[in-house]
DNA sequence: TATACAGTCTCTAGTAACTAGAGGTTCAAG
DNA sequence: CTTGAACCTCTAGTTACTAGAGACTGTATA
């Protein structure tokens, strides 16, 4: 049995976040001393580090909260899980294209002011004014 | 002059945020009729689609106060505007970096699961579980 | 000119996923 | 037994909006 600020050294979960886990019901409301204070046991750990993972790939809170009620169902809790999984990529991969776009009228835009040329009026703020100076949609 | 709603027909921004975005700071407080409604003219328009376009690129709300801020001095905006830019640019580098990171993880996990073999336990769950099954950090 | 009704106004509160701080209590080491 | 770090709850703040309530305005039509 450990602490709240051992689970958060372990885990890497910052103390208030784990309280937050735990009101928003990512963890189960965790054993207290006779003073109250929290005390977690190696599944706590597990739990808690299956969320941070979980997190740190980009699922919501909410998706979690899913994966975590499919632990529970294990009856076909595979298809459905693998469904939140893809729908995770598929996310991961619009935001890339999208970012992937971004960078390229970005890295247009702060070439502007390289070197010569370009100096009369600032090309960075021409660029975000008039939107025909891109080459593409958005 | 034009009301707030064909303000925001013609920039695609919603109403409660073209106010959100006087509140701010970013947009001059409107000019009002006898009843208190907004108007706004070509400028105003020029100065949402600027808005506008910097938020679809990334920018905060307070880069973008910071560009509106270097147009009213115009004395040396070119580099500090550049400099801003590029620091957005950075920015999106370093999410794509993240993200095709978790793509790669991601498109592993929930290949686990499709057709035959790896399915006694979800390996979706158990990917998440156990971070040790990753080949990389983080 | 009267009326209908879409559009507008302000204000408050809610969203996601935390973070920070106040003010008070408990645990463990010396 | 005392100290002080760690813990407790609660409230409020963050970012960039979005939603809703309740009241007022502007304009098109009869």
């Amino acid at each position: 049995m450990f602490s709240i600020g051992e689970l958060s050294k372990r885990t890497k979960v910052k103390v208030p976040t784990i309280r937050y886990y735990e009101e928003m019901g990512l963890l189960p409301e965790a054993e207290r001393t006779a003073g109250n204070q929290r005390r977690y046991d190696k599944a706590g750990l597990e739990r808690l580090s299956f969320i941070r993972h979980a997190r740190d790939l980009g699922f919501s809170i909410e998706a979690i909260s899913s994966l975590i009620e499919l632990q529970n169902h294990p009856d076909r809790s595979c298809e459905a899980a693998t469904d939140i999984a893809s729908s995770q990529l598929a996310d991961v991969r619009a935001k890339i294209k999208r970012l992937r776009t971004l960078e390229k009228e970005l890295s247009r835009i702060s070439k502007g002011c390289d070197g010569e040329g370009v100096s009369e009026d600032c090309y960075v703020l021409a660029s975000l004014a008039d939107h025909n100076l891109c080459d593409h949609e958005h």
